[in-house]
DNA sequence: CGTAAGATTTAAACGCGGTCCAATTTGCGT
DNA sequence: ACGCAAATTGGACCGCGTTTAAATCTTACG
């Protein structure tokens, strides 16, 4: 048991809870950010001083890098967890969404659940039944088993100009009745449209597809990510 | 929240372990007996002080009855909670193999570590896909929604007479291994074999199925049970 | 620069599911 | 009927993730 080829990974004590922390802080540092501890205590539904005391004993067994009253960043062991973590979930809900048939904003609820227990055997059929998919029904990458994500070109809808055709290719959001809005208009990944206009001082997004022509408010179309055709 | 028809069952407290436990006590008690402590140690891989503690939590619950230096039986609560549990399970079996196509000696595992984190969407969506199975797919029957299980009349393989034609029912054994063998031999529910004989003294069973003859070792043929024809 | 507001961490405690080991109860064989 | 081995329980403790309350650090602002 010293190779590192034979390190399977004990995984001692990496449970629901420290998964889940990972999860966050993975989130919460993607773009370069240090995750501040009210803002993880915030996500995961418990005290500042809870996730304070979590995240000391994350930093003991080198999962997170923590500086006091600063915030934290994963290790590369951290990371590594929480892209595997990633990929369960958002396989996940790729197979509650095609094989299980669950409606888009219902999927995250239900994979957020599993995403823990399932195991490698589990994830790897998911996988294949799926066709190895690259994104998530809500369009987030998929991370690759060795845990790499590739870049992403996706552009927020609102920094388009008007007049500009695009296709959507996200939809960030992980509060399920916005979720099922947006799906209801028929804004899901792939979705071919033409920005109308942006009405200025907040006002709201004028978008033209197929179907026909939608008025979005700003919180809305802030969580769109489109790529320009 | 006073009529027992709007108690959805806050359900508090009612966890991973808790499940488990009551899961294997309405197993040792199926037959009316009642569960002693080592047993049930012995099954959840916990010292029999764990469990004794354990089990007198969950008698403070209402979820078991204890009776001292006796043994465990359920209460109605707890057997509702453990029906719920192993009907999730069988269904999760099910679903494993007909959707995933698992084989039959992996699927206890993985049901296992899913039974506890799926809700009653995901269980009656599996029940649907499946076409509301009634079996689980090593012969055991899958309680209903509302906690009932039907009468079985499955009998042991071994209180057969020589020369009597039967369909293999169930084969109950959660031992992965021996599993596989009976099913590489092709035993699975709704074979249909005439029993050969029974050697004496422990000898070898032989039947005779479709695709030929087979012998079984005393303890393989004890986790057989057959419907006669 | 000083200070007050706000964020963060510590300290102490708790619930839960465990362990280990000692004390107790049970029940079986003679 | 008794004694002894096996089963069971009790008590002290641990690790983990949590809470509340108090202490401490950071920062922005007058």
């Amino acid at each position: 048991m010293s190779t590192a080829k034979h390190m399977q990974r004990e995984e001692i004590g990496v449970n629901d809870a420290t998964l889940h922390y990972l999860d966050i802080v993975y989130r919460l540092t993607f773009g370069g950010e240090t995750a501040n501890t009210s803002e993880i205590a915030r996500r995961l539904g418990v005290t500042p001083s809870g996730a304070s005391v979590m995240l000391k004993r994350l930093a003991e067994r080198k999962l997170v890098q923590l500086t006091p009253y600063k915030g934290a960043t994963l290790t590369s062991q951290g990371r590594r967890l929480a892209l595997r973590t990633i990929r369960r979930h958002r396989l996940l809900e790729m197979f509650l969404m095609q094989v299980m048939n669950f409606a888009w904003h219902e999927v995250d609820e239900h994979a957020h659940a599993l995403e823990t227990s399932i195991n490698e055997a589990f994830e790897d059929r998911m996988d294949a039944m799926l066709g190895y998919p690259t994104r998530c029904p809500h369009g987030h990458l998929i991370p690759s088993k060795d845990g790499t994500l590739p870049k992403v070109s996706d552009v927020p809808l609102l920094d388009l100009p008007a007049g500009c055709e695009a296709i959507v290719r996200c939809v960030d959001s992980d509060e399920s009745e916005l979720l099922k809005y947006v799906g209801d208009q028929g804004l899901t990944p792939g979705t071919h449209f033409t920005l109308r206009s942006i009405a200025p001082y907040g006002g709201p997004v004028t978008v033209e597809t197929d179907q026909g022509t939608l008025s979005l408010g700003r919180n809305v179309a802030e969580i769109v990510f489109v790529e320009k055709t």
